[in-house]
DNA sequence: GAGCAAATTCCATTGAGTGGAATTCTTTGC
DNA sequence: GCAAAGAATTCCACTCAATGGAATTTGCTC
């Protein structure tokens, strides 16, 4: 199919450097060699090395001793200004806190991004805890785990039926669940108004999580805890659930997707993280 | 100045690309609109919209209704991967998570980049802090704060005094401290060995922090605690600093910058997030 | 220290990127 | 509800930046 190969082959030379940044993404820890980055990218050296030479320049990318490539730490930087989508993260934070601090286990959020829940933050109790998203900005298919299933389930069904279609492949590839059993936890979540899915897929964890829904009624976050089997006993799981629905409710209430009030011309530069490349046409030796 | 020139002037396309990223970086909540990022980024709009096409065909930005553009939560996704330089984050989760849970207060970890230092992770307390690097990912000049004036004490002192004069006309704007403070403070700290700077710019907060070594004997980052003024008085204070000395010596000694055994060739798509190109170039449809 | 492999630079060719202009879509004011 | 203004998007011919093969340099290995 031509529609395919058009999306295989990275027509414009940004795609490309894009492309390099997205392989550096899930490079291990020492960072990349050039050989790899380009056959990786089915690139040729010499291109792969120029576009490398650009995300050095603009500081997306850091070249180690070694001769390796690695994604940098401004990079991440940048990128920790998107985690903030219809100011959900900021809204959020005192809950997830309140939350962790009164239960004391693990609150996560999670944000719908396509087909994917994206862990937009949370606020650890007293131990680590193994979760399908893994740490801040792990990203998960739709239906796996409590919180992304729970989003699943209470999106419009057309929608939800367009993700199942989607992403029943990669739940199989994963060992997670198949699609009878997806449609069963569905089924029970939008029921009972949680979901309390136990795949057994992480040993002797577990969890709950609720939905958030905007001003619009639309699904557009989890709450999530997730903690030992032995700490969401019947005593504790109605309560713990409970707080969650509080404290989804008030966050819901918050959340708009778009606030036309946001019209006004904005001051763009009074973020935290001043732009990238700002920072990167200052060199050392123009301080007078 | 030619040189400066160079900069300015993005010559590659790819450069141009992500001077987009980085102006949306400082975009507020709603989105930028395409008029906006093409004078931002001195670009014809033209230009800028093709541009804008090829980010979002690559997920790296999503244009929201209301006709704006924002980054987009894959874009978060992926450059969370880089916020675990020579494994720091990993080795440092259940450090900060276990001295968050003793001291009942938010533990942050800081690592250097460049000129600044970039919280990395941290573990909350029961309630909400104010800090100078603001959330994870939140960069701040090296000097303002304990974490990032820590790291820049214990540089060796051509780095530091390299740091010290770029930095020193941002302190100033920021109204942080002149520079005959900052050498106070870093002479303090190097005798000390850890940094409780009370720069008073965040009414009723403190902290204290202490740098991490690596196996070389070199600063890469600061283990740092913020809380309210009263929990740190005479009683608790030096207990807080035995204990984050204690941890971060623990962390240090795993923490070597570059590790040879990491030579073997690695296993790039084993990673959490899968690269954001290869997501993209599946679509619905092709599920068969 | 020689030999090898990887990274980096060079350069002539070519087609992708560019911005002005035309078109389409939205919003606003009356 | 209509018209005018303002954005966003598309088009297109020209041009210069991107490309990849080849040459050079660097760094690693034995």
């Amino acid at each position: 199919m031509k529609k395919q190969a058009d999306d295989l082959a990275a027509p414009t030379s940004l795609q490309r450097g894009l492309r390099i940044l997205a392989v550096l993404g899930s490079a291990p820890v020492g960072g990349m060699r050039l050989s790899d980055i380009a056959e990786a990218c089915t690139a040729s050296e010499a291109t792969t090395h120029r576009l490398l030479k650009s995300l050095i320049a603009e500081r997306f990318v850091d070249q180690t001793t070694e001769r390796r490539y690695r994604l940098s730490l401004d990079f991440f930087s940048l990128a920790a200004c998107a985690a903030n989508p219809d100011n959900l993260r900021d809204i959020c934070r005192p809950h997830l806190i309140h939350l962790s601090a009164t239960l004391n286990d693990t609150v996560f959020l999670l944000v719908r991004s396509g087909f994917h829940a994206v862990c937009v933050d949370r606020a650890e109790g007293p131990f680590p805890i193994r979760s399908f998203t893994g740490d801040i900005g792990g990203r998960i298919p739709l239906g796996i785990g409590q919180g992304s299933l729970v989003i699943l389930a209470f999106l419009p069904e057309e929608e939800r039926e367009e993700v199942i279609r989607f992403n029943i492949p990669r739940l199989l590839d994963m060992g997670a669940m198949d699609e009878v059993v997806l449609r069963t936890e569905i089924a029970r979540a939008v029921a009972q108004g949680y979901s309390g899915v136990e795949t057994g897929i992480i040993p002797g964890m577990t969890g709950v999580a609720v939905p958030i829904f905007d001003t619009n009624g639309r699904v557009v976050a989890a709450l999530s805890v997730g903690t030992l089997k032995e700490r969401l006993g019947p005593d504790r799981r109605p309560t713990v659930i409970e707080l969650l629905r509080r404290e989804a409710a008030i966050i819901g209430a918050r959340v708009s997707p778009f606030d036309p009030a946001l019209r006004r011309p904005a001051q763009y530069l009074g973020g935290v993280v001043a732009p990238l490349a700002a920072a990167s046409r200052v060199t050392p030796g123009d301080v007078s």
